[in-house]
DNA sequence: AATAGTATTGCAAATGTTTTCATTTTTACC
DNA sequence: GGTAAAAATGAAAACATTTGCAATACTATT
């Protein structure tokens, strides 16, 4: 209650210990007498005090925070990802720093730096491509970190994440069995985001297994947004020169073009096939249902925050990555060519 | 480089100053010499050095976190506050301390005691309602507080948010006008949840002053999630019984609604009117647009921020909370009743 | 009742900074 | 070149804890 000041020693005097003893008393409880033990719970209850973190953090004890740096936080997609990792991190024990750094990996740099003078215990990025500076620095921190999102073999830290390139493969190699040859793709831009980089290219080998080449020209850019996807493809259907399939770069753009499509009347998937990547919450539901690729962020999230707590608590375990393989799920939005 | 140990010690050494010029250094360069200050950031260049925050937290110093508790992470609504309150916070100084409760007010407690022991700056909460015990613990500590999202008078700590009651008036009144008379609604639970339930108040007040009042068995209540959106309509139609609008607690829930809708072939506006309420990212872009209201996720993510700020900077600053007020956008999803 | 052993507690040093105050160095002026 | 004032620096105390070690208090055994 007394909002004067309550630190360890104010508890100590209430409870007539030493400070030592309440210390003990919330770190090692067993070596400290139940009877004091009750005493020290009472005076902490009285003065409402508050243990810090801060003045523990000091002594190389763990500060329980984990550090996680997104590109952005209110893409559909991240979102997941960070619930699920929040989620089983908190449950760890563990307290999040989030920031969000718009693509920008010289800011990520600057961020990184941030949450280390925090003394964070570990990091979590998104993805495998990061300056070089930001790698070195944790490095040389000697700060357990993963690469979240994306998976690749040799990388600087283990990654929990799905194979991206895969999953472009997978979706585009189901839009070649069924034939079709007219195919556009609808990325958004791929510097500095290796996660879209890998699914396009995905994309391409696939499709050019099936001899279906995706033109230079049928290769739209657009930022990652619903909006900018349904005017791109507006736009497409405005030059009348329309693809028979529609491969997307992540779901939230499909979505778009699905409104677009809709908008003009051009039956889906009757009239043209349209795939995304992701299953995103939504994309399930969508009328007609997508058809895409699942990376499921929830299991991303957790096994990622196993990890990295793994990495905290016993460094030396040579705890690897992990690959969560991505998962074609068929809906509604394809149809065989003609 | 040398990854040994590099405290402010180490670096006075290898500058050949005494570690309090390292510390002016960094936090008054105004009060050393210029090329001393040269000769420092060479040294800290040199070791690798990296501040340790939890050693100035421990003089009272802020320690430069905000707690931010929200239910959910991964609801656009959120997501998008998130951001918003992330950036403009990061860019004053501050680093985000993000957890989440989902729904659970006893479960924010703990989260928001644990920020304590972090010793965060202030905090961001979701919503005027709370556990007494949280208000009381935030209170007892003085830690500036402010309540998101969410506005209303006489609360404990100040509230940057829009009037959600008033949100739900506009959009009913709207159907009001529109002379509907046969009106459902799709709600999620509101218990736990002020926004939705002050929002459905603001619907039945509104209706009923059109004498349209939204009967028991026209309140349909959903979690907040496209799919179970979209099968609760389903579910409705089914029974046949079709209503001539369908108000929704929020755009998520609308857009499942309409998707449920063009499923069974029920065209919008000319058989039902369907509105939201939200305006999220996505809701313009929709086919048919949706007719919703704004709520500015962005504009209060700032002003939060900035208030937080400001608070934990000028405690004294006796700041006042924000309405930030909500706005109907029409768009095509309604019609005039028959 | 004395002894040895163990369980519990306290003392004091240590952690990485900041800050007050005193001291030294520099500058400006005559 | 000397003095006074101003600027720059350093020494040491303070911050809220933890922990190794020493001291004390119990318990069981004889």
């Amino acid at each position: 209650m007394k909002d004067k000041k309550s630190d360890i020693i104010a508890v100590a005097k209430a409870a007539r210990v030493s400070p030592s003893t309440v210390s003990r008393s919330f770190n090692h409880p067993e070596l400290v007498k139940a009877t004091t033990r009750k005493k020290i719970d009472n005076a902490v209850r009285r003065l409402g005090y508050i243990r810090n973190r801060a003045a523990q953090t000091i002594h190389g004890i763990r500060s329980g925070t984990v550090g996680l740096i997104v590109p952005t936080i209110d893409h559909t997609i991240f979102a997941e990802l960070i619930q699920s990792f929040s989620d089983a991190i908190e449950e760890l024990g563990f307290t999040i720093l989030l920031a969000s750094h718009g693509y920008d990996l010289q800011r990520e740099y600057a961020l990184a730096r941030k949450m280390l003078e925090h003394r964070v215990d570990g990091m979590a990025l998104i993805g495998t491509e990061h300056a070089t500076e930001t790698v070195h620095l944790l490095d040389s921190q000697k700060t357990p970190t993963v690469f979240l999102w994306n998976y690749a073999e040799h990388t600087a830290f283990p990654c929990v994440g799905s194979d991206n390139y895969r999953a472009g493969w997978l979706i585009a190699d189901h839009i070649g069995r069924l034939q079709h040859q007219n195919v556009a793709a609808l990325f958004p831009p791929v510097s500095g985001n290796d996660r879209a980089a890998q699914r396009l290219a995905g994309v391409q080998d696939a499709l050019a297994s099936h001899g279906a080449d995706l033109a230079d020209d049928r290769l739209l850019e657009t930022p990652y947004s619903i909006d900018a996807a349904k005017a791109a493809i507006l736009r497409l259907l405005a030059h009348g020169d329309m693809p028979s399939a529609l491969i997307c770069g992540n779901d939230v753009l499909a979505w778009g073009a699905l409104h677009a499509l809709g908008k003009e009347g051009v039956r889906v998937p009757q009239d043209m096939t349209v795939v995304g990547i992701g299953d995103f919450k939504g994309s399930r539901a969508f009328e007609p249902a997508l058809t895409t690729v699942r990376i499921p962020a929830l299991q991303i999230g957790e096994k990622a925050a196993a990890l990295i707590a793994e990495q905290i608590v016993t460094p030396q375990s040579g705890s690897q990555g992990e690959l969560v393989v991505p998962e074609l799920v068929v809906r509604e939005t394809c149809a065989a060519a003609l």
